[in-house]
DNA sequence: CTGAAAGCGCTTACAG
DNA sequence: CTGAAAGCGCTTACAG
């Protein structure tokens, strides 16, 4: 492999003008920049970036910390498609990524005491308290991203996340413009707080219109459980008006429940879910959603956990969701 | 920072001395290693990985480079399944991923010069010749997973992939016996090799039961394409005993045209898929499929480059697709 | 069983 | 504008 050394014995010159030249330091003739840039070309030459590492003390890497275990397929889907636009982002901007799934311990305290990573960005709600109080302590750039540490809610901590008040507003809202009154609302049963806050929102636009019928259900965030939810009830579903599902599979799980009663989707009760995943734009009816801003989850988490890394900020951003209207309400 | 120097200083012992304790070399007496190693504990030690990446010249790194463009949803979910499982396989040996887009031109020379990684997972069906010579010429530890690489086909390439072709045989077959003799294959218009093969194996069953009748139809591979196709062709349909679709998604695309034009499945027309993503356990009915081995590509794939960076091994691995039965067929 | 010394490949303060 | 030297935090051949 070909080394600074290796430039410099060619060249005629010392390993620091070497280096010099390589890293376009301002004291040093162009003329001989351009003749060490040139060999350094030919010999295919790229910094040891382990070399680069040890003695700048700067890792150009942001640790990504996830949960080993997912709820469900809708969580897998979610981070699938996160970890794909975090990996992008960063690279876009000369850093990179590394994944670990929290499996051991003291996972991050090695990640963060082996100096492998320049900061974290936080992608689990499990985070102990210890592991956050280490990073606190030891003034380790970190963002909470999308979740906010659930045991830990007395500190003030970095997060960039999504409004999921608003989205839960916004999606009940859409139905009392349209003019229903009796809206029913499919939230999960999650120590996650964000169908609580999805709910929220739905009681803020219930109240703002001062429809006092709550219809509040939370089942198990999946397909199966919605539907089941929704058959179960069936001789209650002439009260409700419009469906707002916390998720896209629970309101597919819902529209297959409706149509098995035989109740048209949207024209009998139109169906709204909460994330906007794909597979809600394949089948019929397509499905009307709140979108969660992934990409730009991914890239304002990006943009500021490198800002801090680099002392620039310190702010937290919560990002609003986004009304996708299609077919099912 | 807390380095080897330090628990040096508090133990009394030479920094040669700590290392060697805390690497469990074995001429130190247990006195001294319990001593050194009780320290190092109390002190949060931890090796600096850098120093040690740059003594040893081994990164404990896998690179794993994907495209930058997927022709379609499919290879997304197909992908975030993969590299999810890619990353979770190489923590729990002691490794981690390097996951890098292929962006610019000289990205996998960059990263092999620079040291970063010590062999590189190859996802990726467009890498040029040019980095493949020179993959081979500097003796990266290398494999292609999945993909063999389409413009290098003269060179034998080390390679884990799937049997694409006794995917397409294992389907075709399954119709057969159950006494399908007109079976309709979908397959996809792509540059990669994958639906050429199934369509292979679709070709090999026939002939092995002495059945002349081909019916093979390439599409985009979308659920639109593949939905247009067949009520397109509703015509011709009355012909038809059985339908192939070489995805899934293709495959749920069939199934709205054909309930569209009044076909029941899979009564009146089975219909079989490929890949077994999630989706296709959700709706009704119930995707039969072909189920590509994507835990055991991530499990093999990883296993070997691990073998090959510790020159145990040089073997290449085609795994098998398996049959999934469930409703539409 | 333990230590002093050299080296991995860079960077940079100091000196000229 | 350029070089010699020290240092980043480890490992290990050599010596005792």
């Amino acid at each position: 492999m070909v080394t600074i050394k290796d430039i410099a014995k060619i060249a005629g010159v010392s390993p620091s003008t070497v280096s010099r030249s390589l890293n376009d330091h301002p004291h040093i003739s162009n003329k001989t920049k351009e003749k060490i840039k040139k060999i350094a070309e030919e010999l295919g030459f790229e910094f040891n970036e382990a070399a680069r590492t040890l003695n700048k003390k700067k890792t150009n890497t942001i640790g990504v910390i996830i949960p080993q275990f997912f709820d469900d397929m809708r969580g897998e889907i979610f981070f699938a498609n996160l970890l794909g636009k975090l990996i992008k982002e960063a690279q876009l901007k000369g850093y990179h990524v590394r994944i670990e799934y929290e499996i051991e311990k003291n996972q991050i305290k090695k990640l963060v005491q082996s100096r492998s990573v320049d900061g974290l960005l936080l992608l689990n709600p499990y985070i102990k308290k210890e592991d956050i109080d280490f990073i606190i302590e030891k003034n380790i750039p970190y963002i909470f991203l999308h979740y906010v540490a659930e045991n830990y809610k007395d500190k003030k901590l970095n997060y960039v996340r999504t409004n999921q008040e608003k989205g839960g507003y916004i999606a009940t809202k859409y139905f009392i413009e349209k003019g229903y009154r009796n809206i029913l609302t499919l939230g999960g049963l999650s120590i996650n707080s964000e169908f609580i806050e999805r709910t929220n929102g739905y009681k803020r636009a219930l109240k703002e219109y001062n429809i006092k019928n709550e219809y509040i259900l939370d089942t198990d965030v999946t397909f199966e459980a919605a539907k089941n939810a929704i058959k179960k009830m069936k001789n209650n579903l002439k009260n409700i008006d419009a469906i707002f599902a916390q998720t896209d599979l629970m309101a597919l799980g819902v529209i297959e429940a409706l149509n098995e009663l035989n109740y048209s989707v949207p024209k009998d009760i139109p169906v709204m879910g909460f994330d906007n995943i794909q597979l809600g734009t394949y089948f019929k009816p397509r499905l009307t959603t709140i979108e969660q801003p992934i990409a730009k989850l991914a890239k304002i988490g990006v943009k500021k956990i490198i800002e801090l890394i680099n002392k620039k900020i310190e702010i937290n951003q919560i990002i609003d969701p986004k009304l996708v209207i299609r077919e099912s309400a």
